[in-house]
DNA sequence: ACAATAAACTAACAATTGTTAGTTTCATTT
DNA sequence: AAATGAAACTAACAATTGTTAGTTTATTGT
C-alpha cells in the first residue's frame, strides 16, 4: 500500500468497530449481539473474531481511546496560556470537536463505560481526572475575580452535563459547523440567558 | 387496611418495580436479567410473574409515569401566570422535584426509552410535545425582550441537557436540598457564570 | 375449622447468547 | 505453479435468557 506512509491505514478491525459503535448508539452495548454486528457487516458472526478477541474488546478500544483524547485535550488547555474563562472556551471547542468526530463512540462512552469489566477503573480513574482538573478551572477563575462565586460543583456540573450531552444533538444539527457550534454554546453557557 | 383511604398501597408490584429501577440504573434495562431482578427481591424467577406480566412491562411503568408527570407539570407551568423566566424557574424546579423523588427512574427514562416497543411511539410524542412548550416559553422570552436573542436551539439544549442529567449528580449531593438546589440551578443556567 | 387468596416454590421449555474449532475461498507474492 | 495470508465460511458448544405450568405454603376473613 503505498499510501501507508502518511494515512493510517483503515483495518477490517477499524471498521468492525466503527459499525458497532453506531449500533451500541441505538441500542447501548447489552442490547446488541454478534450477530446483529456480523449482520450489519454483511458477514457471518464467528468471522468477526477473525479481527477481534471479544465483545468486550470492541467496547474497550471505542471508550478508551475517547477517554485518552479528552485527557490529552485538557492536558494542553491546562498548559495553555489565557484567562479561565478562555481556558473554559477551550474545552468547549474540545468537546465540540471530538463529539463531531464521533459522535457514536460518545453515546458508548457516556452510557456503556459501567460494562467495561478490566479497564472500569482506568477509565473511572481519567474520568475524576478530568472533573478535577475542569473543577480547578473554574476554581482559579472564581479567584481570579473572571467567574462569579456561585456554587463550584454545580457550575461545573452545569457545563458537564452539557457537553457531554452533545452527541445527542450534533447528528441533527448538520447545517451549524463546529466552531459556530463551539462559540454560540460558549456564550450560552458563559454569558447565561438573562438580558 | 384501614389505611386505604387516605395513604396509597404500596403493592408487591410497587416494590418489584422499584428494585428494578435500581438494577436498571447500575446495569441498564437489558444487562438486568429477571433472576437478577428476582435475587435482589429475596425471590425466584418465576414468582416474578405473580406481580407483573414481563419484563416490558417493568420499563414501561417506569418509564411512562415520569413522562407522564413531566407532561403534566409543563402543562401546569405554561398555564401559570409570571414572565418567561418565572416559567423557566419552575421548569427548573419541575425537574429538580421529580429527579429527587426517583432518582433511578430517571435514569431509565434517559437511557432505556429506547427499549418501550408497543409504548415507545406514545413516549417519543410526549417527549417532543415536552421539548416543543419549553422551546415555546424561550422564544416568547426572547420576544418579550426578557432572554438574550441567541440561538434559540441551542439555549433549549443547554437546559435540557443539564436537567436531563440531574439524576446523575442529585444522590451524590444529598446535603444540598431540592429548594436550594433549584435556586443555584437556575442562578447558573439563566446568568451565565461569568462576571 | 374452612375456604379463599396472595405469594412463594420446583421444574422445565425454546430461543438466544458469546465463542471456538476446523475448513474453504480467493487474491497476492514468491 | 506453488505457497502465503487474510477473511470468509459451517457447525457446534455450554451457558444464559424470558417465560410458563403446575404445586405448595402461609395468612386472612368467615
Amino acid at each position: 500500500m503505498y499510501l501507508q506512509f502518511f494515512m493510517k491505514q483503515v483495518t477490517r478491525k477499524d471498521e468492525i468497530i466503527k459499525t458497532a459503535a453506531k449500533l451500541f448508539e441505538k441500542k447501548g452495548y447489552s442490547a446488541v449481539t454478534m450477530r446483529d454486528l456480523a449482520k450489519a457487516m454483511g458477514i457471518k458472526a464467528a468471522s468477526l473474531y477473525n479481527h477481534i478477541n471479544s465483545k468486550q474488546e470492541i467496547l474497550k478500544e471505542i471508550i478508551i481511546s475517547l477517554a485518552e483524547e479528552f485527557t490529552e485535550g485538557m492536558k494542553q488547555i491546562k498548559a495553555s496560556p489565557g484567562s479561565s474563562i478562555d481556558k473554559l472556551k477551550e474545552i468547549v471547542k474540545l468537546h465540540v470537536n471530538i463529539t463531531s468526530k464521533n459522535t457514536y463512540g460518545m453515546a458508548s462512552l457516556n452510557n456503556d463505560w459501567m460494562h467495561l469489566e478490566e479497564k472500569l477503573e482506568y477509565y473511572l480513574k481519567l474520568r475524576s481526572n478530568y472533573e478535577d482538573e475542569f473543577r480547578d478551572i473554574i476554581i482559579e477563575g472564581i479567584n481570579n475575580n473572571e467567574i462569579v462565586d456561585s456554587n463550584v460543583d454545580i457550575t461545573l456540573f452545569s457545563m458537564l452535563s452539557t457537553l457531554r450531552s452533545l452527541y445527542l444533538w450534533i447528528p441533527q444539527k448538520e447545517d451549524l459547523n463546529p466552531d459556530e457550534l463551539a462559540k454560540n454554546l460558549s456564550d450560552v453557557l458563559i454569558n447565561g440567558i438573562n438580558k
